[in-house]
DNA sequence: CAGCATCCGAAGCGATACTG
DNA sequence: CAGTATCGCTTCGGATGCTG
């Protein structure tokens, strides 16, 4: 790939130290911000959220948990809320006894699903190769005593 | 629901080196093993990095560090290291004096860099309704005392 | 230049207890 | 059921200093 689209907006003030050298010399500040939306949204319980309710749908609280095992319950709700935050996710209350929630995705956190795709289509196919990348790579290190 | 791969268990998925397989914990779910890489590949620094060599093929460390504004030398360090153990880099040591050592991007590294692509038009594309989002959420819940 | 080692505050996270 | 609140441990990560 060659980056972010950089959609047009190029700022002139980005200083080339060397000459002639970047053809893509983006705006230092929409690079910015897309960073830190990455850091939001590149996080490990949020993609797999993600990806849970791009497939079931929509689900209630226990319902996504016990999808995901290994979160703890303060993890899902913190993951829930940050998703709902962002405009990911709708969260409907039912007024019930006992309580009922339930999440499913907005056409927002559909389209980041989607984007994801190519990436979880990756990691499955890429997941020997990761894996014996790291061995080799532990191997050699083993052997630098 | 346009969604994801989703479902390990109804894919084309690896583990071609059907050895020994234990029925414990570690490989009876691919979903977890995904997961976990997922877990791994999405970091922040990583996904920077990545960005950063795809766009200029073979870096230095330094020529990587001004690429990236905000990152300390301890972060860069250790992220190219886990990129490298997982194969996703080649570092070149240069025996010369001062010392000079090389990034780029192994084969491994570039397909990731192409599946991320999309997450990283969306993120472009999506940020202002994130943001607006966001403050709407943040508005609502203001509003509540 | 390209790191590694150390310190230390900040943030992350699980476990537990409690509530409507 | 679906949370909130709190505690305490662990990890993250920046700052600083030192090396080949």
């Amino acid at each position: 790939m060659s980056g972010p689209p950089a959609n047009g907006s190029e700022h002139p003030h980005v200083s080339p130290t060397t000459t002639a050298d970047f053809p893509s010399a983006r705006g230092q500040d929409v690079e910015a911000l897309v960073n830190d939306l990455i850091g939001r949204v590149a996080d490990k319980w949020t993609m797999i959220v993600l990806e849970v309710l791009a497939e079931h749908g929509e689900l209630r609280f226990t319902q996504v948990a016990r999808r995901i095992p290994g979160i703890s319950q303060k993890m899902l709700t913190q993951t829930l809320r940050q998703m709902e935050r962002d405009g990911m996710i709708i969260r409907t209350v039912h007024a019930v006894v006992p309580p009922r929630v339930d999440y499913r995705l907005t056409d927002l956190g559909e389209s980041l699903g989607a984007a994801f795709c190519g990436v979880w289509i990756w990691a499955e196919q890429n997941l020997g190769r990761i894996q014996s990348a790291r061995d080799d790579f532990d191997q050699r290190q083993a052997s630098r005593d």
